[in-house]
DNA sequence: TTGTAATATTCGAATATTCATATATTATGG
DNA sequence: CCATAATATATGAATATTCGAATATTACAA
């Protein structure tokens, strides 16, 4: 595990939150969060929506599991996993607008990133 | 730079955000950010706060410059930092909450934590 | 049992991050 | 211009992360 060096000189309270940043900060985990915002789902829902092999979709579920992020349940053979806190989705939210404010400008990834909060808007 | 791997087969959005969340995780750039949430902060005036060499602060300014968190003005021979969007002390907040949750049962984080938060709360 | 579908783990090479030391840069006062 | 205080950057060794391939585990059905 990262951070866990001597001399950080930082209190173990931060550590705990960067530990947890940082199981956000990868684009797969972002994925994944994305999912389950909308509801449980299976490791192969998760696998079919991204489009990616199973191994790599557990093994980014396995670090979120880590961190407390999400929560795997099994069902049978499957494993449906959701979000442990559903906060997450309150902070993905507010992460959506620092990018939106902070994209305003640069076009291509602003124009996905009002899509997305079209969609918001329309769920509520 | 990480997840600009080909292969990575997700999309840009999600790599972006996921390199804003890198940028948050790691403890002494919390410290930092922690800081900043209260009013704009010299560099010093972050070291001494932190009681960390120079140079780390610098670099870990420079980390959270370069993905946009914080904004450095010149003001002399200092260089005064900001939070480029207020949203990021929402952010945190929303963290603490998450936090908060998950570490009910863990006792010595746990007290910091709501330490942070009756601090948070008188200062209203 | 044995087979099989679903999921998890292990391993290693490629890549990225961290932190400390040393060195630049920049702005100001004298 | 020169010295100095404040800040930034370069470098490199130690460490961590990533991803894909191979393998293991688990639960159920036949």
């Amino acid at each position: 595990m990262a951070f866990t060096r001597p001399g950080a000189q930082v209190g173990d309270l931060q550590t705990f939150k960067a530990a947890f940043f940082k199981a956000l900060a990868h684009p797969v985990r972002i994925r994944i969060l994305e999912e389950l915002v909308h509801s449980e789902r299976s490791v192969q829902e998760i696998q079919a929506a991204l489009g990616l092999e199973q191994p790599i979709v557990s093994q980014q579920l396995s670090v979120l599991r880590a961190n407390n992020v999400v929560v795997g349940r099994k069902a049978g053979v499957r494993v449906r996993y959701t979000l442990r806190d559903q906060l997450v989705a309150d902070l993905l939210d507010v992460a959506r607008q620092i990018f939106n404010n902070q994209l305003a400008g640069t076009r291509t990834l602003l124009r996905e990133l009002q899509k997305e909060h079209r969609q918001r808007q329309s769920r509520r």
